[in-house]
DNA sequence: CCTGTTATTGACATTACGTCAATAGACACG
DNA sequence: CGTGTCTATTGACGTAATGTCAATAACAGG
């Protein structure tokens, strides 16, 4: 007997919407983004496929809710960038420090952040929340910041803050999920310093001069 | 009258597929892959869309012929890496000249460079072609380049020579994909001097240190 | 035990895909 | 010039996934 889901049960929206985020999440731990389906994802949930519309608009919707779920971590690397002072040694530890977070962030949800970035390659609407939502945010931080140390004469003048920021985001981004954003793969403890360390290499040698 | 595409014509098979090749980089110039469907390329050709599947076996096996014509132009930048002798200052100069090459590259084909990138994210076989026939092929160029860099002391013995290639492979490319990429947008000369000068000073800084 | 609300779903319309047998240009040959 | 052959081309079909909606049935409150 198959398609035979039991008896139908009714739960309360709240319920069943985060039982369809829940679903999406263990859903992109096991394959990519551009094998989710609609059905796919429901059938995780023991409701039907049309249920799914009832609270999101589709599945762009979807990745959108779950970036928001992951988006208040992101942010909470703004102001440690930007509460730094600006006095030398300080300046590095602030960096290496947001670094780090950064890093763990995409440890603890690369797969799903892999789907995000891959659904703005999909939907007009999820490229626009990540890119101007969460990657300019994060250049915007990073240009202001640099853009202090510049002026404090602790970064060279020859750095154009914002779009050293941009570059310097982008690589952050795409380096992380590559080491990261892969489902079924687990990074050891020495792959993840080796990552680390590479990021905090770069970032520093560029912006403050060797070590 | 609509769908009156006039008498049948009849082409030599190279010709025909050569008219599709065009009409897939003409769409890319205007808008983006996601939108890019069998249908929208083919009435640029005045075929009837089964007929794209006399040449190709779905959008991105087009895609990957697409890839295949640039991708000349990207290979060169390898022996141009590799060929560079290890002293100091020639290094650098092999560098931005790399670079400069490359950036080039993206200014002429950015919009088809990002659909590809793109489409990486929508199919696996293209993603296989792009991460490891170009991605992969770069950051194994430019590892061992700095591979020998280090080990002749003009850069420092910290960096990881495969991990910091990557790094900055994937700068790179996405950094001039963000400049580039977007269709309808041609950079001016001062856009493009200050993405260029960018890259280079991070490498630079990087790789060499201070200028 | 009713009854109204509403979470849930079966069924439908739509769009893009990929295939294939049938059609009709163009060239070769008489 | 016919005329026949080859094959580029396409109409028509089956499939997969989407998004919608009227009908259904689970649960809460009386």
């Amino acid at each position: 007997m198959s398609g035979d889901r039991g008896p139908r049960r009714r739960r309360r929206p709240e319920e069943a919407e985060r039982a369809i985020l829940a679903a999406a999440r263990a859903f992109l731990e096991e394959r990519p983004f551009r094998e989710m389906t609609v059905e796919g994802v429901m059938v995780r949930t023991g409701l039907s496929r049309p249920a799914f519309y009832a609270y999101f608009r589709d599945r762009y919707d979807l990745i959108t809710r779950l970036l928001e779920g992951i988006g208040g971590l992101l942010f909470a690397l703004d102001w440690r960038w930007l509460s730094g002072g600006a006095d030398g040694g300080e300046a590095r530890e602030v960096l290496v420090d947001a670094l780090r977070a950064g890093s763990q962030t995409f440890v603890d949800y690369g797969p799903v952040l892999r789907a995000i970035a891959d659904a703005a390659g999909y939907d007009a609407r999820v490229e626009e929340v990540y890119r101007y939502g969460l990657i300019e945010r994060l250049v915007v931080a990073v240009g202001s910041r640099i853009s202090r140390d510049v002026e404090a004469g602790i970064s060279p003048g020859e750095l154009d803050p914002e779009q050293t920021a941009r570059a310097l985001v982008l690589m952050t981004e795409r380096y992380l999920l590559d080491a990261f954003g892969r489902p079924e793969r687990r990074p050891s403890r020495r792959e993840r310093a080796v990552v680390f360390g590479t990021l905090e290499e770069i970032w520093v040698r560029t912006l403050y001069g060797r070590a």
